[in-house]
DNA sequence: TTTAAATCCTAGTAATTCAATAGGAAATTG
DNA sequence: CAATTTCCTATTGAATTACTAGGATTTAAA
């Protein structure tokens, strides 16, 4: 399960990526996605920290992505928001730390497991860009706009 | 990213299928598995509701698999003790909930891309049985009595 | 029939994480 | 300067996590 804030990160750059070219402010982005105006604030920064987003200050302001759509992935975004996508560190790359209740983790049927699971996972994560994602939904983009 | 219990109850079942046939008390798996006892305690318990274990009280009393290893998977385990395997439960077949601030889930992409990885993730997990994983583990036995 | 050894049951707790919110400082544009 | 918008600090309430305590209940052996 990811969290909350994932998932809304995942929703304001896919709606970012929709916007490709034009530059949006927090607020439309919290709008289009039904995101707590704060919140999402928080999130942005976080994704600014890492270079997935760029903004600019002041009146008129607002955010645009950091690289291209076809360059970022969720896997990109889930790990800046929720961490390590590995369901054990000790199966994690990006995460790694050892579990101390298995001696010798190379012979570990759990990790073992999980080595499998996040190979899987990944395969997924790091492969859907935001350009798919953005894809994705258009057609849908008339019917928000409709009501 | 699963919790600690989860991972504890793995171990404590890839114990038991390790030793099949005969009966072991939480005492023995607790300290085989580096399990705290009364942490397993409440494990076996969940694990005994859903019927993946047998226990018998008293005396000389212990658990056992509840089925064969070969028809236990751990994404059963999982999802007794963690819910659901999914990245949301929007995308979730054992524990679905819609999302309140995705109108049309039909053709949200962030629903889309979290289908695959549930779908990812459970052909792995699915899968793997206690038997696999008690085989993996097989071969190591020896070296836990030996020091 | 007592007693020892187990599981079972109810509760509670300390620490962490989650999901936000509040309030204002700093920057940018007109 | 004034309006707008991002940026920063910090706090809060609720939920979850990772356990622990203590005793009730069951069983089998002595
Ligand atoms: S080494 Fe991490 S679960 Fe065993
Ligand atoms: S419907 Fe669940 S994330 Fe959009």
């Amino acid at each position: 399960m990811i969290s909350n804030k994932a998932k809304y990160a995942l929703k304001a750059m896919t709606i970012l990526a929709r916007h490709h070219s034009k530059k949006m402010q927090a607020n439309a982005i919290a709008e289009e996605g039904q995101i707590p105006y704060k919140f999402l604030e928080a999130i942005l920064a976080e994704l600014k920290n890492r270079g997935l987003v760029i903004s600019k200050r002041g009146a008129f302001g607002g955010y645009v992505l950091g690289e291209e759509p076809e360059e970022i992935t969720a896997g990109d975004i889930l790990r800046v928001i929720d961490g390590p996508i590995a369901p054990l560190r000790c199966a994690s790359v990006s995460g790694y730390q050892p579990c101390d209740d298995c001696e010798g983790e190379e012979i570990c049927a759990i990790r073992n497991v999980m080595m499998d699971a996040r190979i899987a996972l990944s395969n997924v994560l790091d492969q859907k860009t935001l350009k798919d994602m953005a894809k994705f939904e258009r057609g849908r983009k008339e019917s928000i706009f409709d009501e």
